[in-house]
RNA sequence: GCGCCCGUAGCUCAACCGGAUAGAGCAACUGCCUUCUAAGCAGUAGGUUACAGGUUCGAGUCCUGUCGGGCGUACCA
């Protein structure tokens, strides 16, 4: 329809001013009802280059539109110079038709077509269980990964980790204390150990298959292995819970074996952006606008978190991928303009890289903010937090805000939200729907095969109508915004929309021809709550 | 100090590329269930979009400055 337009507002402009450079014309949909279904602000932008007045440019456009088509029904200026078209019911119903002949697919996009995307995301070291804190990462990224399916995309779920590097020393050291513990030795826990009860378990775990074999040094690596294998499959699990699958995991230390690392300071040497002072390699990021350079490996010869995230993303970049998003949290944001200096010096396209930025959450705890740390086992967990509120809920909690503000997720709140929660006014609305179908299905035999839509006429009809047609778009909005709460902004409009219907409109009761177009009509609205509750991760009950 | 993000109703937040009268939910108040789920619908009230300038036909949105909050600014991850 946008398209329409657009064709038709360019014919009526060459007609007014044949030599008219062709500007942007923008088609948005007003806020205001009063003000139609479409709107173009064309007249306004050309009243400098025109040196007319919008309103007469406006006038003469709207002079000049073309309405044989049946599809536009008014065309009129307001406002400041606006132009506002009003669609047909016809153009409302035959889109209706197509939609409910589209199925279980309504809604599939395929401007992302015959691209293969990665997303990045959760990639916590297996140090602990996911907290309240990793959540928002996880779901966000899941979500994303989800909308880009419905917009074409082949989508990878990758999940990076570390289990070689300084953390998981004192992770190990954190088990093999507990250990030794249980077994009556006095010895003192670590500095900064990691204190949850969660090592005490795994140290348990360990006792009970090997007893006190494991009282040397020499053993670390068996309490490391199990502290590992343990936190991930517990990490995993939680994961599954919340609807999230990875397709894989990537360990850092492959970038090792596999030579990529010193393949970066090679290439990073040749292009002359290497240097040694202090004992330390310096990447010169001063040259890529930074203040500072940078260091890559220390001059105790440990590589520092950057060079593998450069070797990372460049392995990212090699597998073919035609996009590769990460999802990070506020404080790795410093980290991006290194990744991406690095990248581009390496000879590979930055541009295809893009990264999610999401604010912290602040946990809210008894009306204070609550400070989280995996280390002193200071933290909420996300599997305490689907005892509490369902997995639903938590996912749908993580999504309804736009990635770049401050979440405050209070916790007490989460726990009591029960329903009131947001999430079942959209659950409601299917579980609704459903109902009504079991009911007609019960009263009603339609022997047509195909509505009459055109028995719609009530405003809650067409209003419920227009919010089905724009769901394609809504979803390619959200595939390229990477921004789950517009979706979940448009399923409130809709079931607003479709709840308004229920209070008008009734089916049991109608004749057939009218019930049956108002039961289909509610088919397709049901198939998009559940279309668009997928793409969130949430189930859409037919019960409640 | 410097860099990035945020500041919108009492609270939590929307607002597509700069568009028309800044919108929801929660909380408060008022109506609506003998008929498809009242976990709903309709309505009332609530605002100098932190503050001060600037850009223009038009600014919550862009620019500059101030204030407040978060994060970063390590040879930590």
């Amino acid at each position: 329809m946008q398209e329409y337009l657009k064709k038709q507002i360019e014919k009526a402009l060459r007609q007014i001013q044949p030599d008219l450079d062709m500007p942007e014309i923008t088609i948005e949909k007003p806020r205001s009802p009063d003000h139609g279904d479409a709107a173009t602000n064309v007249a306004l932008t050309l009243a400098r280059t025109l040196k007319n007045n919008p309103r007469t440019i406006a006038q003469e456009i709207a002079d000049h539109i073309d309405l044989s088509s049946g599809y536009i029904t008014s065309v009129e200026v307001a406002g400041p110079g606006f132009i506002n078209f009003r669609f047909s019911d016809t153009w409302l119903t035959d889109r209706l038709a197509e939609a409910r002949h589209s199925g279980v697919s309504f809604g599939r996009s395929r401007i992302f077509e015959n691209q293969s995307i990665q997303v990045e995301f959760v990639s916590a070291n297996p140090t602990g269980p996911l907290t309240v804190g990793h959540g928002r990462n996880a779901v966000l990224g899941d979500t994303v990964a989800r909308v880009l399916e419905w917009a074409g995309a082949r989508v990878e779920r990758e999940y990076y980790f570390n289990n070689a590097g300084r953390q998981m020393r004192v992770l190990s050291e954190s088990v093999r204390t507990r250990y030794l513990q249980a077994l009556g030795h006095d010895v003192s826990f670590p500095e900064g150990g990691y204190e949850g009860a969660y090592i005490s378990e795994i140290a348990e775990n360990v006792r009970r298959k090997h007893g006190d074999e494991l009282l040397g040094e020499e053993h670390i690596p068996v309490f490391r292995e199990a502290a590992e294998n343990g936190i991930f499959e517990d990490i995993k699990r939680t994961l599954e819970r919340m609807n999230i699958s990875m397709d894989s995991f990537f360990n850092e230390n492959t970038l090792y074996e596999d030579g990529s690392i010193d393949k970066v300071i090679t290439l990073l040497r040749e292009n002359d952006l290497i240097y040694e002072t202090d004992g330390a390699t310096w990447f010169k990021t001063t040259r890529f606008g930074k203040d500072k350079d940078t260091v890559l490996i220390k001059s105790s010869g440990e590589p520092t978190y950057r060079l593998p995230d450069i070797a990372y993303h460049i392995n990212k970049l090699e597998r073919g991928f035609d996009l590769v998003i990460d999802i990070f949290g506020a404080d790795h944001i410093a980290t991006y303009p290194d990744v991406i200096s690095g990248v581009k010096a390496c000879g590979l396209d930055s541009k295809k890289i893009d990264v999610v930025v999401y604010q912290f959450v602040t946990i809210v705890k008894d009306g204070k903010p609550f400070k989280m740390s995996t280390r002193k086992a200071n933290f909420v967990t996300l599997d305490e937090l689907m005892d509490e509120v369902g997995a639903d809920v938590t996912r749908f909690f993580f999504l309804m805000r736009a990635p770049g503000t401050h979440l405050e997720f209070d916790i007490n709140e989460a726990k009591q939200a029960g329903e009131k929660n947001p999430v079942f006014y959209l659950q409601y609305a299917h579980a609704r729907i459903q109902s009504i179908m079991r009911k007609v299905r019960e009263n009603y035999d339609f022997n047509g095969t195909e509505p009459d839509f055109r028995m719609l006429t009530h405003d809650s009809e067409t209003t419920l109508i227009k919010r089905i047609l724009e769901f394609q778009e809504i979803i390619e909005l959200t595939a390229t915004s990477r921004e789950p709460h517009k979706l979940i902004n448009y399923l409130n409009d809709l079931a607003t929309a479709f709840h308004k219907f229920y209070h008008d409109c009734r089916i049991l009761g109608e004749m057939d021809d009218l019930a049956f177009a108002r039961s289909e009509l509610l088919t397709v609205t049901a198939r998009v709550l559940a279309n668009g509750l997928g793409i969130l991760g949430i189930t859409a009950p037919d019960r409640m």
